[in-house]
DNA sequence: GACTGGCACTCGGCTCGACGGAGTGCCAGG
DNA sequence: CCTGGCACTCCGTCGAGCCGAGTGCCAGTC
C-alpha cells in the first residue's frame, strides 16, 4: 500500500519510520539517527536501507537535519503528515475515565468548573492549559436582578444559564422607591429570561417605552447600564491559564522558546486568537508550529476544541506546548475534557 | 552617628557602603567590587578604605563573597537592615498616582478590579503579583436570591458587600411552590442581609425551627446548600497571578529558581501561605529570602500588604521576587494599589 | 589612629586546540 | 532492492593557558 501525499508517494515502510523518528524524538528530544532507529524499533531492515528512506523523507520535506551529521528532526510538515494520517488518538482508559468525571463532578459552580478543568488539562498533558470561560454573547439570561445599595444607587445582576453573573453599579438620577425597583424587576425578567444575550438586549431596548412617563429618566440608567453588562465584550475574553510549570520541560533555551509564550499567556486577548477560529468548533483543531497564527510563537503547538452542552460549543478550551509533543495523548485528553466539560455545565 | 544592630556598632560610613553595595546590586546583578563603589557613588575615600569596611560588613554577615577574590553580594541579613533602617520608601509620582487611580476606576466589578490590580502591580514592579480575592469570612452579605430553575431544582445565589457573587444549585426533593420560594427568599433575606458570613450562618441554622413543619425538608435542603457556600473556605483560597514573564529576568539558574517558583504559583494554597501571616494586616510587609515561609524558595522574597475598605482588611496582595530586588519601588507599588484597591472596592 | 597607595596572590571565565563519537552519504556486492 | 563497509563531517567536551577583576595585607602618610 502506497500513501499519496501532494504529489509525493511514499510507501509503507517509509511512513513507517517517519512514525518511529517523531515518536523517538517526542520522547528522547534528541535528533534521532538510523541506528538507533533500527535498534528501538522492530523495522527488520539495516540502518543503511533506513537512511536512504530517511534521504527520502527529507528530500519531501517531512524531516529535517540540524546539520550535517547530525541525527534528523521532524518538520512541521513531517508532524502534519503524522497527526492526520499516522496516528490513532489513544483512548483514555477507563480509571482515567473515571478520574474526570469524578473531578470535574465536585465542582460548585462555573468558575469552578473553569478552574478544574486548567489544572486536569495541565495535569494530564504536562503542557499548559488554557479554558475559555462560557461566552456570554452565546448564553440566555437566567435571571435579572436589581438590588437597592443606597437610595440612589442600585446593584444589578445578570445570571445566565451558563451560570456566569455579571454586576453593575447603577448610580440613579435620584431616590427609587422599591416599588419601581420592584416593577422593572419583574419587566425586566419576563422580557428577557430565556432569551439569548444578544436578542435579550433588543428587548431592553424597547422596554423603556413601556413605562410610566414619569420613571423613563430612572428606567433609561438602568437599562444602559444592563445593555452593556449584556454585551460586554471584554467579559468575553475572560480565559484561565495554568500548568505554566510544564514551561520547564520545554528545554533550555529560555529566551527564544519560553519568554515569548510566558509573554502571550499574559495577554489573554491574544490567548483567545490562539485558541480560537477552529474550522469546526466541536471536533478537537491541531496547529503544528507555523500553522500558529501568532508569529511569535513559531515552535510551539496548539491543541484546541470547543466545549459547551449538547455539542453547541459555548467556549474553547485546549494547551499549548512545544511542537515536540505527544500528539495523540494531547488530543485525547482535550477531546476527554471537553467533552466532561460540557456535560458538567450542562447539569450545573 | 552610629548605628546599633544587634550586638553590632556600624558607623555612617559603612552603612554607606552597604546601601551602595545593595544599589549596585540590584541594578547589575553582579557581585560589586571596591573599586566600582568609589567610582559611581561619590564615598569620597578610596578603595583600600571601602575594602576595609566591606571586611568588617562580612564580617557582621551583612554581605558575602560568593568566590574569594570576587566582589560582595548582599545577604538576606544585608538587605533586612536595608530595609528596615536604610531606604526610605520612593514616593509615587503625582502621574504614577494618578496612572493607578484611572487604571482601577475603570473596573466593573470585583473579579474585574483584581484582574487589574494584578496587571497594574506586576507592570509597576516588574515581578510577578500576587492578589487575592477579597474573603468571604470577612465579608458582608448583601442579598440572597433564591431562583427555580425546575421543577425541584433552585438556584441559590449569594451577593457580599464586596461584590464576590456564589452559587448554588440545589436538588429538591420534590417540586416546590413559587409562594414557598417567595417566602423562604424574603426571610433569607431578613435574616442574613448586613451580616458578616460567619454571624450569618447561625442565623441560617435557626431559620429551619420558624417554618411550617410541611416545608422542613425542602427548607432544610436549601439552608445546607446556603451553609456551605456561606462558608466555604475554598472560595477564600482564590487569588490570582500576573506577570510570571518578568520571571525571565530572573537569571539564568532556570531550574533552581524559576522552576520552584512556577510550581509554588501553581499552587493556589501555597500562595496564600505566602502572602498571609502578616503582623500588621494594614501595613506592608517584607519577607526576605530565607525569612519566606516556603524552604523551595529561598532567594525569593515576598513583599506584601492587606487591602480592603477603610484600613479594615479583606485581603492580601503582594509581589514576589528575587531577593535581588528594587525594595523601596516594590513597597511603594504595593502599598499605593492596596490603597486604591481598597477604595475601588469601597465605591464599586 | 585612620586613611591611602602599592603589591602579591587568588580564582573564575574565556579562548583555543585536540579528541572522540555519532551520524551521514556513497559505493560495491549480494 | 537491500546491505555491509568506508571515508568524511561536524558537534560537544575536555584541558591548558591567559587575562582581568578583585582581594588582603603592609608600610607609609596626614
Amino acid at each position: 500500500m502506497e500513501c499519496q501525499e501532494g504529489s509525493v508517494v511514499l510507501d509503507d515502510r517509509k511512513l513507517a519510520v517517519l512514525r518511529a523518528i517523531i515518536e523517538d524524538y517526542v520522547s528522547t528530544q534528541e535528533p534521532v539517527g538510523s541506528k538507533a532507529l533500527v535498534e528501538r524499533h522492530g523495522l527488520g531492515v539495516s540502518p543503511a536501507t533506513v537512511r536512504n528512506d530517511m534521504a527520502a523523507l527529507e528530500e519531501d520535506g517531512f524531516i529535517a537535519q540540524p546539520h550535517t551529521s547530525a541525527g534528523r528532526v521532524p518538520t512541521d510538515k513531517g508532524y502534519r503528515l503524522f497527526v492526520d494520517r499516522l496516528s490513532s488518538v489513544r483512548p483514555l482508559s477507563t480509571p482515567e475515565r473515571r478520574a474526570i468525571g469524578t473531578f470535574l463532578d465536585g465542582a460548585v459552580d462555573v468558575d469552578d468548573v473553569v478552574q478544574r478543568s486548567v489544572r486536569l488539562l495541565a495535569q494530564m498533558t504536562r503542557q499548559v492549559a488554557i479554558v475559555q470561560y462560557p461566552t456570554l454573547t452565546r448564553s440566555t439570561v437566567r435571571h435579572v436582578e436589581l438590588l437597592v445599595m443606597a437610595p440612589a444607587r442600585l446593584l444589578a445582576v445578570l445570571i445566565t444559564s451558563s451560570g456566569r453573573v455579571e454586576q453593575r453599579v447603577v448610580e440613579m438620577p435620584g431616590p427609587v422607591s422599591e416599588t419601581l425597583v420592584a416593577d422593572l424587576r419583574a419587566r425586566l425578567n419576563t422580557a428577557t429570561v430565556g432569551r439569548r444575550l444578544p436578542e435579550a438586549v433588543e428587548r431592553l431596548t424597547e422596554l423603556s417605552a413601556t413605562v410610566p412617563s414619569d420613571d423613563r429618566p430612572a428606567v433609561a440608567v438602568v437599562l444602559s447600564a444592563l445593555v452593556e453588562a449584556f454585551s460586554d465584550d471584554r467579559s468575553d475574553e475572560r480565559v484561565l491559564v495554568g500548568g505554566t510549570a510544564n514551561l520547564a520541560r520545554f528545554g533550555e533555551d529560555f529566551d527564544r522558546s519560553i519568554r515569548p509564550l510566558l509573554e502571550a499567556l499574559e495577554e489573554h486577548v491574544v490567548l483567545l486568537r490562539l485558541l480560537g477560529e477552529a474550522t469546526d468548533p466541536s471536533a478537537v483543531t491541531v496547529r503544528i508550529g507555523s500553522e500558529v497564527p501568532l508569529r511569535e510563537l513559531t515552535s510551539t503547538s496548539v491543541v484546541a476544541s470547543g466545549y459547551g452542552p449538547d455539542g453547541e460549543p459555548l467556549a474553547t478550551l485546549g494547551i499549548v506546548g512545544p511542537t515536540r509533543m505527544d500528539y495523540p495523548g494531547s488530543i485525547a485528553a482535550v477531546r476527554a475534557v471537553a467533552r466532561y466539560v460540557g456535560r458538567a455545565l450542562t447539569d450545573g
